[in-house]
DNA sequence: GTAATAGTGTCTGTTAGACAGTATTAG
DNA sequence: CTAATACTGTCTAACAGACACTATTAC
């Protein structure tokens, strides 16, 4: 079909033409959704005078089938070809975890060429949270679809900087580990970022990966410090608690996100605004009991900030 | 091809026998990317006793062919099948501007069904700057490609709030008008964000379109919006600048980005870490010399703080 | 009362914003 | 000298972080 026969077409006949002989010309890559699924957990906690500590927790589905059989994955599928990627996750999402209307946020599009065995796949992840309190029991028993939460732990092993002329070359060895139960599974990342005036570049090597299918290690990794990135600044944190919730709560859900003790003053400054007083109290234990607070849908903050 | 069959061959023979049956089971969408790239244009200006004023230009293409024949687009094209979307960016950068190592940064992913008339297509798109003394010449009659710089104004026209009961409803129209030389071309975008509690959605409505091709009026909102956002806490600005300035310059580049007039002190203040002295001078006009700096590489800062 | 956690008052040091001043140049 | 812009010193208000204090409960 020649360029310029097209072209001398209308613009209906052009498309109609175009979807004849044109729109397969090319090989085309398959698009799906990786969705990085964080959840809040309360462990229960037997001595009834201790606080229940709070954990970061994170939704994987082993693979039954080839490639990467037996690992564990994120939970995600193809993208229709009359839907788009929003729609598809928040389909996947319902599937997934029996919720709807789960607050998820598009993180990044991968598209490394080798990055499943089978074929081309370009990626478009996202980050998903939801309140523990709206999940139906996950049975340690479902095993329909192998689908577990796993803690996350992400620490820096290694890192460090050197300066070869105006170049500045800083290397870090980050381990992402991630338990449920019996089951562990692991990753070692490499991130070696060399900055030139201006000019920054970043290279990401998985050095060891026990476990993990496909370069999910890599996208929890970046989930994972995007949310400790907009905790401070966003409400993303609010998606991770109920309706009602006490600010000792909250807090500590800021705190294992941002992986650090927060100052309890500071902290309630900081939420001020977010915020709105129920009128409720909650006894929780043997001392004070704590006001149930809610979120204020009326604060705003710049998208970007 | 049964599932059951599959599953019991080795990964290898699996793979063999997917690619040869499984590939192409489903209609697959195309990929492209969408640049928008930006450079701060200084006007020349005749009075010499009087500075230059900068300006945000953006890049756009005048489509040759259907659809869309005679609007503008970003620059963009389709991801090859052996290329990952940065590679593929990189290089059409290149072919666009004729400039090496442009900074680019992944924005979104676009995947509405109808935004291509043609067929489903799933776009990456980038923000991209790029210094204008780096810029080859370009000339007004460099009509092969038609691509031309223009200048980007963004204007919200109206915007409220209401609540009904627990909902909040905002309301938002943004006018958004380029224009290079004769040429104007211009959208109306509606944007509503209905909030309920935590959860947010927000809707995107495209009221008017003048000459600009796709849905290419709110990817350049996005992306003006995202620049504004990153400038004050990450060194973005750095690239559309030369190499060496004064801070006068860059004070500029900053208040036009963000389209309101800084404190000087509080911005030298503010930039005080990341710029070296060069201990060179320039002198621009009839009053005292100013101070030429460069980016200082070691300067950090948190991902996403 | 004690132990434990919830919640508040206040000090201090850092940062943002505004203003007024001095410095340097061409003409 | 004046006009124009570069650069600096300093005041003030806002905010982050730390500490010490009071409040409420079960036992």
């Amino acid at each position: 079909m020649e360029e310029q026969f097209l072209q001398n077409l209308s613009e209906t006949e052009f498309i109609e033409q175009y979807q004849k002989t044109e729109k397969d010309k090319y090989e085309k890559p398959s698009i799906t959704t990786d969705m990085v699924i964080f959840t809040m957990d309360t462990e229960k906690v037997s001595d009834k005078r201790k606080k229940a500590e709070k954990e970061l927790q994170l939704l994987l589905i082993q693979r039954g089938g080839h490639p990467y059989k037996g690992d564990w994955a994120l939970a995600g599928g193809f993208m229709g070809i009359d839907e788009d990627v929003d729609t598809a996750v928040q389909r996947e999402l319902k599937e997934e975890t029996g919720v709807d209307g789960i607050y998820a946020e598009q993180l990044y599009t991968w598209s490394a060429v080798d990055r499943d065995p089978r074929m081309r796949i370009v990626s478009v992840s996202y980050l998903a949270l939801v309140d523990q309190g709206k999940l139906p029991p996950l049975q340690a028993g479902d095993d329909a679809d192998d689908a577990r939460w796993f803690t996350v732990k992400d620490t820096v092993v290694e890192s460090h900087e050197e300066q070869i002329s105006s170049t500045i070359r800083r290397t870090e060895e980050i381990e992402l580990e991630m338990t449920s139960g019996e089951i562990t599974v692991s990753a070692t990342i490499e991130r070696v970022t060399v900055t030139e005036g201006t000019n920054t570049k970043t290279t990401v090597w998985m050095k060891k990966q026990d476990g993990i299918a496909f370069d999910h290690a890599e996208i929890i990794l970046y989930s994972l410090e995007r949310l400790r990135g907009k905790v401070n600044y966003t409400n993303i944190a609010f998606n991770l608690v109920g309706e009602e919730f006490t600010l000792p709560d909250l807090q500590q859900v800021y705190e294992v996100i941002l992986g650090r003790a927060l100052n309890k003053v500071q902290f309630r400054r900081h939420v001020e605004g977010m915020v709105l007083d129920t009128g409720k109290e909650i006894k929780t234990g043997a001392y004070r009991p704590s006001k149930l607070y809610r979120y204020n849908s009326a604060w705003v903050h710049d998208q970007w900030k």
